[in-house]
DNA sequence: TGACATTAGTGACGAATTGTTACTAATTCG
DNA sequence: CGAATTAGTAACAATTCGTCACTAATGTCA
């Protein structure tokens, strides 16, 4: 027992403002791409992440769901929390508070809303400081997740060749994998089947288009992996 | 081009109110055990998890150290956001919105302040709808990491056996391992070292006491993993 | 004291998985 | 036609993994 007040002591309860910021991600030749949209005049930087407060009721990922139709035209694949970021780092809206959303979308072709582009996450513009640490949080956690979550089928349109699969992973991860390892490892998954067509992408021999189709897996569980460690 | 408005429409800017919920986990014989503390009376529930608002310029992770301090009795050894939840879901203090912390913590023999009580997490007692699914995200999120990050070695006191090691991924992992792989692996992981330490617990041979004392790895990284895909 | 129970720790082997090479197949381009 | 290019696979070597069987060091109890 301890000399203490009853717990836990309740802080008067402070208002605080509430945004919701968007990191949509999409393939882009070689690289993953966000989007961004121009800032009004007279801000610090040109740029923001696209981002809003929830409307009353609304949740989280509801929010998201609309600000990324309102910059990319479109709802996205698939949507993933990174984060709440509280700290001093400057908002462009001078949120308090922010809650860090990823949302993929396969690459698109359809024209984009106006006053938004896409940039590569390797030369991105200047953003906010929490704007940027949401970026970089969001990057982490999607490469920390590719096995864990079929984020790489959602950067991806419905019928898919293995080889678009593969560079998918590759972009992910950055590094390159081998084909045959690459097709044995998915074979044993039962994470995607054949459709019966083919696409001819010009020269080459035609690809199958597979679909993203999980069967329910034997639970070939494993021991214990000591893995990735470095990255944290 | 799309007939838009200029983007992003920013909504009035609400105001929220936000809660910081932890998780504080902790190996209890055979299982893992979540703090929780008495609510005043009236509330719907006489449980709640430890939650506080955080202070004026008190980060999300500052606070959750405060909130497990004032209900544990010290400062847990790692903290994990686990998620922010907005939905309608009922808070004890009826937050707008929680961000969710979970908080690790070794085997504490000190007394506990008063109030506060370890519960099984396969037996909690009635909790808020938030706090609940708080709670089902907060071990869901900690089994998942395991391999990601030293969750298992802050359940631990800093120096301990690999039975002890094993015990603890066993009770994340929520099946048995196998004795001989585990040491397998984990010497591959250059993650521990040993002491010069022995423990003996009375029957059996004494145990080495080892320390979490990671080193750089050989970048022996290996193909796509197309594993976990089932428990998403 | 000596058998036995109990926990720690390791060697080794066969099975399964993975990395790699090298091939075959189907197309376009000249 | 043949060369270039992309898709897809068979098969082998190397590694990793699951398991069994053992040795080691302690306490217990007749």
């Amino acid at each position: 027992m301890r000399e203490r007040p009853p717990h836990p002591v309740k802080s008067v309860v402070r208002r605080t403002t509430l945004a919701v910021d968007v990191v949509v991600l999409s393939p882009q030749s070689d690289t993953l791409a966000a989007l961004l949209v121009r800032t009004a005049p007279g801000g610090r930087e040109r740029w923001s992440l696209p981002w809003d407060a929830p409307l009353p009721g609304e949740g989280l990922e509801d929010a998201a769901t609309r600000i990324t139709e309102g910059a990319l035209g479109a709802a996205p694949a698939l949507l993933e929390q990174v984060g709440a970021f509280a700290d001093t780092r400057r908002h462009p809206g001078d949120a308090d508070v922010s809650v860090g959303i990823v949302a993929l979308t396969p690459k698109v072709e359809a024209a984009l809303v106006a006053g938004a582009e896409w940039f590569s996450l390797v030369a991105l513009p200047a953003l906010s400081p929490r704007h940027r640490a949401i970026v970089d949080r969001a990057t982490t956690v999607v490469r920390q997740r590719v096995d864990q979550s079929p984020l790489a089928f959602r950067l991806l349109a419905p019928a898919f060749t293995l080889s678009d699969l593969q560079g998918i992973y590759e972009l992910l991860l950055g590094r390159p994998l081998h084909k045959a390892s690459f097709r044995r490892a998915l074979q044993a998954s039962y994470l995607v089947e054949p459709t019966d067509e083919w696409r001819s992408e010009g020269r080459g021999r035609p690809a199958q288009l597979f679909r993203y189709a999980p069967r329910k897996r034997r639970g070939a569980r494993r021991g214990v992996r000591f893995d990735l460690f470095t990255e944290g």
